[in-house]
RNA sequence: GGUGACAUAGCCAAGCGGUAAGGCAAAGGUCUGCAAAACCUUCAUUCCCCGGUUCAAAUCCGGGUGUCACCU
């Protein structure tokens, strides 16, 4: 029988993480966050890391134990949280995956696989190099003589993930788009079920992105983006950290260039389209079960209808909690 | 009160007689090793209003309205 896993996906600001510690409080299970970001340390107002009294109502993993100098990928998530929803398993708890990137989520839970062998970052380098010399057509038709199927799905002016095809196709002995299609057909090493809480009124999820970021703001989130920026001024090349919403929007107003206010502004608008992209993303997931929050209005109500849904379908049972996910079959 | 300049999409804006550039914002979408990333698509039948000149006007002329600047 294959192990158990409730996700919780969904965009920015709608209540996950609440809702996540009270499936693991209510099924005795943990928390295995599914966050790009937050994975780093001391980056815990602006990635919306839980706080200190939520982190002791569950247990948590994969939360802030990453250096701001490290580079993280869907290939370390997928192996970090394979191996811990295997450890809480064995200790008979159920994993609650709780987290927005969309890409983590789908990965793991669909079980694509990633080979060490198939990616080179010295390559990747000397590939994004050419590039720039080249040009984004000259790489793309680098790639089409490579793998015309990836080649006709990667648009030209994609050009970071024209090299990614470009290196796979390199480093191993099938192309790109057969290594895809191939994970494509491979099952889920999971029994899971995906629930996605989102707002009907797209108004209502941006006003609760703007109250967050104000909120961030009193937490102190430009001491954390000074720190982020202070570092990343004195680094060669811009860590993977840089890249969250919330530190980069605020360093030209660190530069001088622009004012706290625009630079708030922009936190806010670089939030509702990162919702907004989240949404696509989960969109396409076949198996999501949509929690609509304003009409469910708490965390409690949420709680009751993820529980229904997972009796109602053979998902959950006691015997789950009881041996450990070995129930059933 | 006088003189001058300007009025083009939600915002910034090009155009200066031949049938509305571009950027931002917005909306929609793509996604298999940086994914809070990267990328794609769509977005003014009309240029403040009225009249005139012309085969043809956002572009020229007259009047009106509004904004700004300077002067009194």
């Amino acid at each position: 029988m294959k192990q158990m896993v409730v996700a919780i996906t969904g965009p920015t600001a709608t209540g996950k993480t609440a809702l996540g510690i009270a499936l693991a409080r209510e099924l005795d299970g943990e928390v295995v966050s599914c966050d790009s970001m937050q994975v780093y340390k001391d980056l815990a107002v602006g990635t919306a890391q839980p706080d200190a009294e939520e982190l002791t109502q569950a247990r948590h993993h994969l939360i802030g134990f990453l250096d701001w100098d490290k580079s993280f990928s869907v290939s370390d998530y997928v192996k970090l949280a394979g191996e811990t929803i295997s450890d809480i398993h064995r200790r008979g708890k159920l994993p609650i995956l709780v987290g927005g990137t969309g890409l983590y989520a789908r990965s793991l839970l669909r079980g694509f696989t990633f080979k060490d062998e198939c990616r080179d970052d010295a390559l990747r380098d000397k590939l994004y190099t050419e590039a720039q010399e080249l040009g984004p057509e000259k790489m793309h038709k680098k790639l089409s003589l490579m793998d015309p199927v990836s080649a006709q799905e990667i648009h030209p002016n994609n050009v970071k993930r024209v090299l990614r095809a470009i290196e796979y196709c390199m480093l191993s002995s099938e192309p790109f788009s057969q290594q895809t299609a191939r994970s494509r057909q491979a099952g889920s090493p999971y029994r899971y079920m995906m629930f996605c809480p989102v707002f009907r009124d797209r108004h209502e999820l941006y006003r609760r992105i703007d109250i967050r970021v104000e909120r961030m703001l009193e937490n102190g989130l430009l001491r954390e983006a000074k720190r982020l920026y202070s570092f990343c001024e004195n680094s060669v090349k811009y860590p993977t950290a840089a890249q969250s919403i919330g530190y980069k929007e605020l360093f030209p107003y660190f530069n001088g260039e622009i004012s706290l206010a625009e630079a708030v502004e922009n936190i806010k608008r670089e939030s509702r389209r990162y919702a907004k992209r989240q949404l696509t993303w989960f969109s396409r997931e076949p198996d999501i079960h949509y929690l609509y929050m304003d009409e469910l209005y708490s965390t409690d109500n949420a709680l009751k209808e993820c529980i229904d849904i997972l009796e109602s379908r053979g998902l959950y049972t006691d015997a789950d909690l009881n041996e450990g996910g070995n129930a059933i079959e």
